[in-house]
DNA sequence: CATGAATGAGCCTTCATTCAT
DNA sequence: CATGAATGAAGGCTCATTCAT
């Protein structure tokens, strides 16, 4: 029931989500550097001059796209997460879902390095850049610790070093992908095995997992 | 006899690499797409125009400039695998490495990761990125086998995850760094040689077993 | 009985001067050309759309606010003239009226000299630039006829001059205090000062003849 | 002999005047604020980059326009105090020279008075606005001390006064002529004779000059 | 060989104004 | 009456590139 309380800011909130998710097209297609907003714009059904009434300015904008974009991509791996009953099936959902987002979504993921590219130079982009960064760091470290909840032993390495290592891998992947290495997918699968393994060693085979009580 | 068989091209590659130098320090200052041509020319003792005279466009001119930078960091690794005598040194000498780049040269390093995101979206730049990745993957290789040789034992892992990981590991110390984080180089180094250590465990001599032991 | 012949009127004029009193301190601060009926908005209590709905257009809205600043000001120096009894009493009252001005509002002052400049350009501010000017002319007509009413000697020149030699030493100050210059008032009232000994002579009594002697 | 020492700087100072001029015409036309860099442009016979070539900003630009006028300005009302030989011919040539300028170039003062204007709100303009002030507050008192020295009498006020005075009659004239009113140039100067007599009293009338001697 | 003047497309942003609600 | 969402023209400015010298 408390589900309208500033009808105002909302309609406000949610144009935005909306012209966000509009700009994520031409973003993941051009770059951050190469998009005006013009073309975003045209790209959409919206108003060259309804993006600067909604948005601060560029930045606010493509910061909006592409944390929104980031936000989705974590739900959808927690998801995988949350339902997977044993280090195999926790496994086999990892390496399927990065294998999906690279087949299905690289363009809107080399916005997101890019971004992070740029926040290097722009200090501007960094506090949001970092917080984006965060939310990926701790998505890994939630299949890391499902992944030792499953085997019972603990990961080998903090949470920042996982996530550096999977972050090297995909980026790597997302590179060979999009410069058409057919076999892109599968190697970055097989490497994420690898370090999983490394990282939280499965359980011996012959012993069944006694299924750790769900949350 | 093999020494000016073409004065020609000599000096023009001569030129070429004056002027890479040169305009390497104003990219590194401000990043490939908010630099322009005008400005690395007044950052320079060089005309405006000579640029275009020697370069085909913006794009040949910063791969020129960023392969040749890499080509000397590459050098600057090679010399640490290839003078270490033993395990211990040859790990303090490549963390000592990483952290120098770090500190010293923090904007020359972001403008490849600049470039490389930009691979992402221009294939013109692909083929070279994709080079200068495979000179880098090797070096970290050289690395890795110098390791292994002084050990005794075989790397754990593929080239290319090898590198992916301490890519990973680099590239988010590089962005803390910028930020300010005074401990990056600290922490960066103390992963590095957790990776190293669980890549190429180290020789029993030193006390330093029980790495890979669960808890 | 005359006290609410056209309540619609009287509402909408009443609005009118509400709001253009409101936009007097962002176009005082700004100045015509960079204030925004936005800006106008966000700094008032009132709507955008409000404004656009009361004025024809923004100069009806700044002609509007001036000419309402005008006339309080020329009310306080009729004050002035009226009240004093005495030819030293009207110059120093005089004197520190224009003081007060300078120092209290240079800001909506020089929105008048903007307005004013602007009116040389476009012919749809002349009408009534002009005739603002002439209540400001008059003003100063009123408190020179009450100097010489004092005096018993007539004023030497016609009212235009008197005005536009005021309006002058007026300016300029004005330009000097914005610019920090500290002594701006004094100077100007010295300079007023001046100016009315020699339009309209001091009586006898205050020992202060020979302002027109050769030196 | 030095009159080539830096044929470039001599050139860009050289187109520099020559866009100035060219941007005086629009300038004068539509004012500071309504004149856009590319209206200057479609109106002159250059391109629409070539003034932020040359120019900093359209600040810059604006400053070198009014500055060149000026200085022209100044120059010409120099000749009539420097050639006069009497105290009527200094008079008439004085009051000929600010017809003239009412008259022929209308346009061309009033963007100075937005000029000024707009210093009272943006204090980038101030100094160069303060700089032209002061040649103009001195062109008149070179005047007047012309009119001394005829005379063999003092002025009677201080230069900023005496200045002050006459501008404020030409801005009033100004705002007349431009109105259309067709007595606003003989009005004027009218006024200015009277202020003139009054700053620095006309030799008797019986006496004939005793010439002195020329510069 | 080398220079730098000149071009013009394109970018981000601002803003008065219109209009559906 | 009043609101504020939406529009689109226009402005200052940047820049890779061309070209005459």
């Amino acid at each position: 029931m408390a589900t309208q309380p500033r009808p105002r800011d909302d309609k406000f909130a949610e144009r935005r989500a909306e012209l966000g998710e509009a700009a994520l097209q031409t973003l993941a297609e051009l770059g951050y550097a190469r998009t005006s907003l013009r073309e975003i714009a045209q790209n959409s059904e919206f108003s060259h001059g309804v993006l600067h009434y909604y948005f601060e300015d560029k930045l606010d904008l493509i910061l909006c796209s592409v944390r929104q974009y980031k936000a989705r991509c974590v739900k959808r791996y927690d998801e995988v997460t949350t339902t997977s009953t044993s280090y195999e099936e926790l496994l086999e959902g990892f390496a399927a879902a990065l294998g999906d987002t690279l087949r299905k979504e690289a363009p809107l993921h080399r916005l997101w390095y890019d971004l992070r590219a740029q926040s290097l130079f722009e200090a501007a982009f960094r506090a949001d850049v970092a917080e984006i960064d965060k939310s990926l760091e701790k998505m890994i470290w939630r299949v890391l610790s499902r992944f030792a909840e499953l085997t019972g032993a603990p990961v080998h390495v903090p949470s920042g070093v996982a996530y550096a290592m999977f972050d090297g891998l995909f980026q790597q992947a997302l590179l060979k992908h999009l410069s058409g290495d057919k076999k892109a997918v599968a190697t970055m699968q097989s490497n994420v095995r690898l370090v999983v393994s490394q990282l939280v060693p499965a359980p011996l085979p012959t012993k069944r997992r006694r299924q750790t009580a769900p949350a």
